[in-house]
DNA sequence: ACCGTCACG
DNA sequence: GACGTACGTGACGGTA
């Protein structure tokens, strides 16, 4: 009886976190079904425990019944600000009632209790029987219950919930966490606790006096101030609290205990639930695991999906600490030409991280860790046994470069950095993060962890578990052998998997093109920018952070004394506060925060009415921002080894194909303003070269004009005119300043999908005026009108744009019945295949520019960085008038012969000795 | 961790 | 009839 082991599914919040985590799915019907589905994986796994040694014996889910439970008659505020599910999640509640019948669990709710009191009566009577319990949940209330024989399981990031966890989160123990959550309150269900009283001051409290009661008594012994007040004025709330958030453990059980026996679940009920909503992987592993006939029927509307392997088993993987074993590897890997590959190295930086440890996956489960930089996890300890660096290095060069052997990477720019460091050259390679990206930009991220959920139904090891977080976290050479294998063959394993998934999808997904004719060729091009860097002259950077500190000191002295009092004024509430209320000028509340707003259009709004304090305040802001952001950071992102600064390119961060780049973001250094334009002059290039500037003119207009096929704006810019005159006098009949600047607005609104209100508040027209001037841009620019039709019917069709060259971004959104959050997706979905083409074309004018540069005998022109329509070059002053040329026309020719535009494209070009002066 | 703000195309 | 309005990013300081 001892071995019997109930497991108590949180049904409820389960469903809500899995709504956030997970991906917007729907099903074969048009349903919204993403947490059904998390659901219906979480409880597939649950009981596929059955058998296991510490799997459940007894199984039940609990969910609430109604939102009215026994603490509303309490507290009438209770879980009062709540707000109501969002509305693609409220079909997914009965959903959850008809998954968990299918999978012949009892299903558990009562009037009056929420889940949690039932939750916690069940636990009690089984751990009276003598019954071990696992609750399925990470809500924190349900932390108290934890005692010896149960525990919480948190599925979504695949870990235990014990006491240890509780002290570590609270502070305290799971018999005290009740004082400390009535202390601290909860926000979510309205539990009001103290005032000024967080986990930190709670935990303290507790621990120093007992429970809340001790707590209170002691209050007015307590040192004068904010605290003891607080607990001597809302004493009464704490009590209130303390009883909120105690769990009833004493309902009634609607069920014995006995009849929650998990038997084995019946299949034609679960067959029929997963093929209503179309799960077709779970439907394919049904077969497998029951081994049941593969019928016809479900048999054939298999796409190219991969059937089920061997779930990731960490004891399968091999750690490789000798020579001999090193090349058994190597041989395998190069008899099979093709190989998963992972480095492990100390920094999310590539180029300051030290390679730690290579990984190779051959075949699910078929995986091993090389390290070859691992010292003793403290200072006692002797560094494991493990190949000496350099001759590991040694053995892996040949594979890694060996041209009949594929590497499979995720996110391999990272990886093909790191060893090119160390040495070793990366060819031929695959990336599952680009293959991801290209099948399904939009619907979801494409970090490993979250498509293993999504694809393997996995949850990777998350790495804060191998090297822990805050105070004691280690680096990953430092890492014990054992886990570090587990950790790091596991990431090659699954990256090995989903190759084995995304490869066939691209082809029978039509974005192979995007893939392997864009995005892949990129990767070592932009390895090289980034290994590049750029140089920036330090002490222009520090001079200028002292000149915006005088002038920040000034401006504050100013702004405090304008307002008769010192405060924050970086806190956008303080500010609000001290603008809106002591000084008395009008503005209105924004934001569901309840703060002011303060932003530009705000302050901008107020300095034109005469509010010399206004005026002040976007000075200090502007000051304050560039030297933060720009003058003080750059500095410290200067690399010690090379001198420069070395940006990171993300290539799967925007949705719609650009290019990303942060640590640090170099694509958003300032130009707008004369004062932020002294920070592009601190980019500089090396003695004897300058700095080449090279970028397109209007692209996006261009596009816009080729692809909604407009004769009017096609001409235009054939005859090289203005554009925005053109759009000024067809829309105004004359052009000046005035009008010039209107109809630049206009035709950027156009790009950026319009709506009447949108261009009006821009303009500062009524909206029907801007409706008025929609309908003009329309009549006289045709084609425009059609083309946003035409590209919102085909994407509510299949779900996704395409750009020219065929990359596709995916609108999970665009057929929501909520009007604001449609609408958004309209007007990106009107944005991405023109902002989608452009980045391709310059994508493709990257890979191009360094064979056409070395051919053209300019070898050494560097091109360092991309700012989405712009590249930016560093090369001998004596290459300038040889370069220009090669560079104008790889980048104006970079459509062709793929696509042939029916526009030019503009390319303008500058140099000089600064970032700053090529413009 | 989230928000408000603001730097860029 | 109200909602909050342009598309795409990343980084910072303040606050909870």
């Amino acid at each position: 009886m001892a071995s019997n082991h109930l497991y108590l599914v949180d049904g409820s919040s389960y469903i809500f976190r899995a709504y956030h985590r997970l991906p917007p799915l729907t099903n074969i019907h048009g349903q919204p079904v993403g947490a059904v589905y998390g659901y219906t994986t979480m409880l597939w796994k649950l009981a596929d425990g059955l058998r296991k040694a510490d799997g459940p014996t007894h199984m039940a889910v609990i969910l609430d019944h109604s939102a009215k439970s026994f603490r509303n008659d309490l507290f009438d505020q209770y879980k009062a600000h709540r707000p109501p599910p969002p509305e693609d999640l409220v079909p997914q509640f009965p959903m959850i009632r008809d998954a968990t019948r299918a999978f012949s669990l009892p299903c558990i709710e009562e009037e009056g209790f929420e889940a949690d009191d039932i939750i916690a009566s069940y636990a009690k009577a089984a751990l009276r029987a003598g019954w071990s319990v696992t609750i399925v949940s990470s809500d924190k209330d349900l932390m108290q219950l934890i005692e010896p024989g149960l525990d919480l399981l948190d599925t979504m990031n695949n870990r235990r919930i014990d006491a240890d966890y509780v002290v570590e989160k609270f502070g305290v123990g799971p018999d005290r966490l009740g004082d400390v959550l009535g202390l601290m309150g909860d926000s979510v269900d309205n539990i009001p606790g103290v005032p000024g009283v967080g986990p930190k001051t709670a935990a303290k409290l507790i621990l120093e006096h007992g429970d809340v009661e001790a707590v209170l008594a002691a209050a007015p012994a307590m040192k004068p101030g904010k605290l003891r007040e607080n607990l001597i004025e809302h004493a009464d709330m704490a009590r209130l609290s303390r009883i909120l958030v105690t769990l009833k453990d004493d309902v009634p059980l609607p069920d014995p205990l006995d009849a929650l026996a998990l038997g084995d679940i019946p299949e034609p009920p679960l067959r029929a639930f997963l093929e209503h909503h179309g799960f077709r992987s779970l439907v394919a592993k049904l077969g497998a695991v029951a081994e049941a006939p593969v019928t016809a029927a479900t048999a054939a509307p298999a796409p190219p999906t991969v059937g089920p392997e061997a779930p990731c088993d960490h004891d399968a993987y091999e750690a490789v600490t000798t020579l001999d074993a090193l090349d058994r590897w190597v041989a395998e890997a190069t008899a099979q030409g093709i190989v998963a590959v992972d480095t492990e190295t100390d920094s999310l930086d590539p180029m300051r991280a030290n390679l730690v440890g290579v990984s190779l996956a051959l075949a699910p489960n078929k995986a091993c860790y090389i390290p070859i930089g691992h010292v003793g996890g403290d200072l006692l300890s002797d560094a494991p046994v493990q190949i000496d660096r350099a001759a590991a290095i040694a053995r892996l060069k040949p594979l890694l470069a060996d041209p009949a052997v594929l590497k499979i990477g995720h996110n391999i720019k990272y990886d093909i950095i790191v060893l090119a460091r160390a040495g070793a050259e990366v060819t031929p390679f695959d990336d599952t993060i680009l293959m991801s990206f290209a099948l399904d930009a939009g619907l979801h991220g494409h970090g490993m962890d979250e498509l293993a959920t999504i694809h393997l139904s996995h949850s990777c090891i998350a790495y804060k578990d191998v090297v822990g977080s805050g105070r004691n976290q280690l680096g990953f050479h430092q890492v014990d052998l054992k886990r570090a294998t587990h950790y790091a063959a596991e990431d090659a394993d699954v990256t090995w998997r989903f190759h084995r998934r995304f490869r066939p999808r691209l082809s029978a997904e039509q974005v192979t093109r995007i893939y392997e004719r864009v995005d892949r060729p990129l990767v070592p091009v932009l390895a090289r920018m980034e290994r590049r860097g750029i140089k920036v002259d330090r002490a222009q950077l520090a001079r200028l952070s002292a000149d915006f500190a005088q002038q920040i000191a000034g401006l504050e002295a100013e702004i405090h004394a304008l307002a008769g009092t010192p405060f924050t004024i970086g806190s956008p509430k303080q500010l609000g506060d001290i603008l809106f209320e002591q000084m008395g000028l009008k503005g209105g509340r924004k934001g569901k925060s309840g703060v002011y707003s303060t932003d530009v259009n705000e302050l901008e709004r107020l300095a034109a009415d005469g509010v010399d304090v206004a005026r002040k305040v976007l000075d200090w802001r502007q000051l304050a921002k560039l030297k933060s952001t720009y003058t003080d950071a750059l500095q410290q992102q200067i690399n010690p080894e090379t001198g420069r600064v070395h940006t990171s390119y993300g290539l799967t961060g925007a949705q719609t194909g650009r290019l990303s780049s942060n640590d640090p973001n170099l694509q958003n250094i300032p130009v707008r303003t004369e004062t932020g334009r002294q920070i592009r002059d601190a980019f500089i290039a090396e003695p004897g070269n300058v700095i080449l500037s090279a970028d397109y003119s209007q692209i996006e207009l261009r596009l816009a004009a080729h692809m909604a096929d407009v004769p009017a704006l096609k001409e235009a810019f054939a005859r090289g005119e203005d554009i925005h005159n053109l759009t000024a006098l067809e829309l105004f009949g004359e052009v000046n300043r005035d009008t010039r600047a209107r109809a630049k607005t206009i035709n950027f609104a156009i790009l950026y999908g319009i709506s009447r209100w949108g261009l009006a508040g821009r303009l500062e027209v009524t909206p029907d005026e801007a409706q008025a001037m929609i309908d003009r841009y329309f009549e006289r620019f045709p084609g425009i009108n059609r083309y946003i039709a035409e590209t919102l019917t085909h994407a509510r069709e299949v779900g996704y744009t395409t750009t020219l060259f065929g990359r596709k971004t995916h609108f999970p959104r665009i057929n929501a019945r909520v009007q604001h959050e449609r609408q958004g997706a309209e007007r990106a979905a009107i944005n991405a295949p023109i902002q989608g083409t452009s980045a391709d074309i310059i994508k493709r004018a990257m890979a191009q520019m360094e064979p056409a540069l070395a051919a053209a005998g300019l070898p050494n022109v560097r091109m360092l960085l991309q700012v989405h329509d712009e590249l930016v070059f560093e090369l001998p002053e004596t290459d300038v008038d040889a370069a220009s040329p090669v560079i104008r026309a790889v980048m104006a020719a970079a459509a062709e012969p793929a696509v042939k535009l029916s526009v030019p494209l503009g390319v303008e070009i500058g140099t000089g000795p600064s970032w700053g002066a090529a413009h």
